[in-house]
DNA sequence: ACCTGAACACCGTTCAAGT
DNA sequence: ACCTGAACACCGTTCAAGT
């Protein structure tokens, strides 16, 4: 996935370099732009227009600034969408059990719970990440994603799967089963959301007229069987539904090849 | 994953428009382009240059044509790109026995394979297919991908995983658990080819050297000791061995909720 | 320290014109 | 039927200049 920048050439993640200072020295006047708003306003846009829709020059006239303020307060177009990516990683709600003593906490609860459990709520946290932010996708396809954000959700997750009981020579294969199957799953799921909202049409619309046009061309026998069974309801619940029960077949997974 | 195209709003999929028709009539003076070469020169360049790098100016000197000349061919770049991706997607080599019989074949063979090793196949080409293009993974996130040969190619995943004994209404959840998984995976082996190739170095030099910074700036006590039981070898031998075990995962957990 | 304006080298695409 | 050239409305980013 590729963002609109111009060359092909790589150039390094922001987390790999110095990072500038955004410390303002004493009571210098503050004035209204800083990372915080830039990246707020950033996801905002994000949010609304798409990636392809999100340029330095609709930032900046958001910001109600010219286009090359912000590049004061960010070095490129890419940082400040590596900022962006590692903001959404932060939104992802981790199971207390997997993230260590929290400062200012007093006690964790005392019964952890299951490791599948909380492999199930990270799981949807990071599928959610997804959906609401369609854009996530292609930037966690594009950058590192090594931000401090990313680092904790890496680390929840090792931690979580450790409990599982699988050797540690397998844990990264089951991560990766894991985890690529909710990114695939969110993305998906989040394009034709944003798809069926850009239409004006809601998913269950979106979903009838794409049946009707795929089906009219062709024959699909087994095809439209399967669609049936998958069943009824919304589109909402369609998806639910295929999403808990692939989370069940690879804790299944786990499971059944945990001990050999 | 967006591509570098200027509106947010949806235009319809080249494979729900009415194409343009590109049979010559009659001996008309057959010219250098036509569909075939210029989705042909598209990938060439996609590979080489990766999706940021590709313009359909730069496309166009690639065939020693003016900028202009391509759009006689093709609507807009979006429609091309989604002829790439479909091109794509039919390298994919699909087992015999999920295509239904074929053209001008006498006999398909009498003793049909496993459905795993069936899938086994099919993951391991789209796995290739991803990482020889690393280009596919965002046209995949951007685009329907409902052209000829993603069809043919669902078709055929949809026949492997009926053979798998799991009930109709969970079918649609196991290809995603599967397929879903191989796209992530091949997404971030894509990229990590394609970033090693850019900066001039191998995979094992990029992965220390990555290995290097991160772990220079936090203590990774669990995260090392995981990656010390993933073990030695090459980058390329680690992708290996965590992909099929994955792999073995979903299929074992296939069978673990085929029953219930 | 922070913000602006003009400029450069690019885009995708339209449109009128050539052969 | 096919290809060209000029033009339009955009990009990300540099650079010199303002306060």
């Amino acid at each position: 996935m590729a963002t609109g920048s111009r060359t092909a050439r790589p150039r390094s993640s922001i987390w790999l370099s110095e990072r500038k200072t955004t410390k303002r020295k004493g009571d210098q006047q503050p004035v209204g732009l800083d990372h915080l708003k830039i990246v707020a306003a950033t996801m905002r846009l994000l949010d609304a227009e798409g990636l392809a829709g999100f340029s330095m020059r609709r930032l900046a006239a958001e910001l109600g600034v010219t286009a090359m303020s912000v590049y004061w307060y960010v070095e490129t177009k890419d940082h400040l969408l590596e900022l962006a990516l590692d903001a959404a990683m932060g939104e992802i709600a981790l199971p207390i059990e997997a993230v260590g003593p929290v400062e200012g906490l007093e006690h964790t609860p005392a019964e952890p719970r299951d490791w599948r459990e909380q492999l199930r709520q990270v799981a949807s946290e990071y599928r959610g990440a997804l959906v609401r932010h369609p854009w996530l996708s292609a930037l966690l396809g594009e950058y590192l994603n090594i931000g401090p954000n990313a680092v904790v959700f890496n680390h929840a997750s090792l931690a979580v799967m450790r409990n599982s009981g699988l050797p540690d020579d397998r844990i990264t294969s089951a991560l990766a089963l894991v985890y690529q199957f909710v990114y695939g799953f969110g993305t998906i799921e989040g394009r034709f959301a944003a798809r069926s909202r850009a239409a004006g049409v809601t998913q269950d619309e979106l979903f009838h007229e794409m049946m009707g046009t795929v089906e009219d061309r062709m024959e699909f026998d087994e095809a439209r069987k399967i669609m049936e069974a998958r069943g009824g309801g919304t589109v909402q619940e369609m998806q639910d539904r295929d999403f808990t029960f692939a989370l069940d077949l690879a804790i299944a997974g786990i499971e059944a090849l945990r001990e050999r």
